[in-house]
Parts: C-alpha cells; sequence; structure tokens
DNA sequence: CTAGGATCCTGTCAGC
DNA sequence: TGCTGACAGGATCCTA
C-alpha cells in the first residue's frame, strides 16, 4: 500500500522522534522480515532518514543503514513519550504492541520502541552499510524519484519511449521508470491528466505526458500535505476508522460516486491486474494507432 | 530487451 | 454463523 507519499510523510514524522536515539535491542519475531545481522545497529545513533521512492532509510553513524520497505501492509509505529505511525492503516496503529503482526520490534536506548508490523510479510527491514545502498537490487533499479527535482516531464517522456507497447498504468508503476507511484498515484495521476490507463505509452502526445506528469507530481503534493496515511488521520472525529484516501483521491475507491468535473458515475475495472478506478467520459480510450483497426470506445 | 502472468502471505468482505 | 472464493494500495521471478 504505502506509495511515495505514505513513506515521505513517516519520513517525515520519524525524523522528529528518533533522530540522536541509539539501538539498545532488536527483536525479531519474523525471520523473513529482517535481512541481514542485527548485531551491526548495536549501540549506534540514528542521524539520518532518506527516502528513495518507497523504501525507507535509516542511517546511523557508522555507516551502517536499515532499509524499510513496506510493499503492501507495513506499517511503523512509534512509541515513547508520544505514539506516531505510518503505513498501511491497520487497527495496530492504536493496539498494544507488539501484536500478532509485529515483524520486528526495535528498542531505543531511552525505552521508546520502533514497530514495524506487516500483516502479509511482504515487507521488510535490511542491513545495508553505506557503500551497499547504491548497489542493492532494489535500490540500483530505480527510476527518478517521482518528486526529484531531476524528474521534469521530457524525462517521463524519454522513459516511455522505451515501453512505448505497455499500457500507461503499468508503465507508471513500473519502479525502473519513476520511483514512488503505485496502484493510488497511477490512477490519480491518469484521471487528472483525463487519460485512460490502458492507452498505450506509445499513443501518447506531448501534451498528455506533461499532463499525466504534473498529475503525479500534485496528487502526491497533496497527499504528503494532508499527512498521508498516519495514525493522525486514522481515526476520524466521529471516532470511526477513517480512509485517508478522502483527504485527496478523486477516483481511488470511489467507485459508484460522481466525477468532480463531469458528475459521471466513477468506475471500477482491471488493468494489468490491478484494481483500476477511472471516470468513463473524462477517460476515454481512443484509437493507438490509426493503421489498424480497433474498437473505437466511447467515441470521440 | 520488453510485456504479461504467477507468486509470495494474511486478512477482509461479498455471496451463498 | 460458517464456508468459499475473490481481492488487496508491491515487487520479483519466470516465460514468451
Amino acid at each position: 500500500m504505502p506509495e511515495l507519499p505514505e513513506v515521505e510523510t513517516i519520513r517525515r514524522g520519524l525524523e522528529k522522534l528518533i533522530i540522536g536515539k541509539a539501538v539498545a535491542k532488536i527483536t525479531i519475531f519474523e525471520k523473513k522480515s529482517f535481512i541481514g545481522d542485527k548485531k551491526m545497529l548495536g549501540n549506534q545513533k540514528i542521524t539520518a532518514l532518506a527516502r528513495r521512492g518507497k523504501a525507507l532509510i535509516i542511517g546511523f553513524g557508522g555507516g551502517v543503514n536499515l532499509l524499510v520497505h513496506l510493499r503492501m501492509t507495513g506499517q511503523l509505529v512509534y512509541v515513547g513519550a508520544k505514539r506516531w505511525g505510518g503505513g498501511h492503516p491497520t487497527d495496530d496503529f492504536l493496539n498494544d504492541l507488539p501484536s500478532k503482526h509485529t515483524r520486528v520490534m526495535v528498542e531505543f536506548d531511552d525505552g521508546s520502541h520502533l514497530y514495524f508490523n506487516d500483516q502479509r510479510k511482504f515487507g521488510f527491514i535490511k542491513v545495508l552499510l553505506d557503500k551497499e545502498i547504491e548497489n542493492d537490487s532494489f535500490i540500483k533499479r530505480l527510476g527518478a524519484d517521482a518528486l526529484g527535482e531531476d524528474f521534469g516531464w521530457q524525462d517521463l517522456k524519454r522513459q516511455l519511449a522505451t515501453h512505448q507497447k505497455s499500457k500507461i498504468k503499468a508503465a507508471l508503476l513500473d519502479q525502473t521508470v519513476v520511483a514512488g507511484v503505485g496502484n493510488i498515484y497511477a490512477d490519480e495521476s491518469l484521471f487528472f491528466a483525463s487519460v485512460h490507463p490502458e492507452r498505450l505509452a506509445g499513443s501518447l502526445s506531448d501534451y498528455e505526458i506533461e499532463k499525466i506528469w504534473r498529475g503525479v507530481r500534485e496528487t502526491m503534493r497533496q497527499s504528503i500535505k494532508s499527512g498521508g496515511s498516519s495514525l493522525k488521520n486514522y481515526v476520524k472525529a466521529d471516532g470511526k476508522r477513517g480512509d485517508y484516501l478522502d483527504l485527496f483521491a478523486k477516483v481511488f475507491h470511489k467507485e459508484g460516486s460522481n466525477c468532480p468535473r463531469c458528475q459521471t458515475k466513477i468506475i471500477k475495472i482491471k488493468v494489468c491486474g490491478r484494481g483500476t478506478h477511472l471516470c468513463p467520459n473524462c477517460q476515454k480510450l481512443v484509437i493507438d494507432d490509426k493503421s489498424r483497426s480497433g474498437t473505437r470506445n466511447g467515441g470521440v
């Protein structure tokens, strides 16, 4: 679940809470969730929190790092004088910890704790030396960061040129094309740009690519601004469990409700195996290649 | 090389 | 209520 804005929200939240703390003890409840030797973290102080795409990197003095990837259902919860959490929104934001989903527990020298909870065990924490980061199998393949200053719309265009036959949604989800976009922001960006997710990358005009690029940046910025998926946004004023998507999403999980631009009902379809939300009026599927006969969908 | 499908794992929800 | 199957916001591995 957690995509770039959620991980950035976590990075900013934890930055205020754990910088300067030293590790007293690490408890691993699920072996596959922790890669590397935990002894390397002994008595090391946290000096920095960085993010690469959807990965969080906790930097320690002495050149050691913890790379955290939350994948679908990971979350981080800090419990000290304050309680703070971010990532996949579940009741573990509120429950006593460790819970049955806690895979790794870090105890700091001041007695506070950081919990890595992950229902589906797809996420992981990995020990990496400074010099190993750029060579890491995940990190080294990442494209430009979706919110990076070095990622302009022409960069997206250049990347899409090598995936001409991919559906645009599949291309956006490819972390080598651009780092940080997942299912939510792919759908939101394509809605922003009024582009159907099944359009082939090679069929897009510069104008459309520029709009998709702008959609990625704007929807992500807005999500971060609203506090992303965090404990803060989890419990609503009325006490009910909340969906942080309400704060910025126009189409994601909004099937059946009205398009904010044209009032047409938002639909949900399946594209490249993923649930995909769109407005069938704003985002029409046009013919990709004039030399081929195709089915016109929705007219012009 | 790219594109598409299966797969890792658990929890939840719709339908019977 | 209980069972079953589909599905879930990610990335990788395998095949063509």
